[in-house]
DNA sequence: ATAATATTTCGTTGATTGGCGAAATGTAAT
DNA sequence: ATTACATTTCGCCAATCAACGAAATATTAT
């Protein structure tokens, strides 16, 4: 059950959803995703942790970035199936398309420092 | 975008997740699930006007009470493709199990008032 | 009509949450 | 070693939320 509720608390707020959607575009930093959202790094470092603990992202550390993803396969089918859900959905949201746009040109080179 | 934080903000919730489950052994009407949960009839009813809004949950006038369910054929895909997810989940929950037995027993001649 | 019952609405309270900036941590480059 | 930078942790504040009881609403039974 408590797997359950981390799981929904996490997909239940609007920035993280974004998150989500971003990182079917590609791998991203917490520093690219900070660029795209318009927020504090502090709060979107918040938002990946909530989004990691309940097994919806992958964290990997490379060189001076965390670089976060969606899970490769076969992790618990439910976290599977609820990608798979979420990959089929709100690909016509005015805003996860903009911000989709705003993470393929967005470069850690640029935006970090 | 709002239609789906709705889903995922209305299943973040204990309470409502056990509803969810409880209503798939059958309708129940609010004091029935009021009996399961132990709750304060406001408080029940307020997490189904919640499910209801997220359309998870369909209700039915039926004499003096209010019968609730799991909606029957499938408006928007998203929601009958998260209703059978749930379905396959939580099965062997204890405290669902627990919930889904008392629900089985609960009469609201009995119950109510 | 009146009383009884099921549900909803409203207002309040305590707990949780999202946001920020400042400070701490860890790594790369000078 | 010192500096620069990416990220996390911490403490704070405002907003949201779950819970309750009391009052309002709606329906049935007397």
């Amino acid at each position: 059950m408590r797997q359950y509720l981390k799981i929904f608390k996490a997909l239940g707020d609007r920035n993280r959803l974004r998150i989500m959607k971003m990182l079917e575009v590609k791998a991203m930093c917490v520093c690219e995703i900070t660029a795209v959202l318009n927020l504090a790094p502090s709060t979107v470092s918040k938002h990946l942790s909530l989004l990691h603990e309940a097994d919806l992202i992958d964290d990997r550390k490379e060189a001076k970035w965390v670089n976060y993803s969606l899970p490769k396969k076969n992790r618990i089918p439910l976290i599977s199936e609820m990608l798979k859900l979420l990959h089929r959905s709100l690909g016509d949201d005015p805003e996860i398309l903009a911000d989709r746009e705003k993470a393929k040109t967005v470069n850690r080179m640029e935006v970090c420092g």
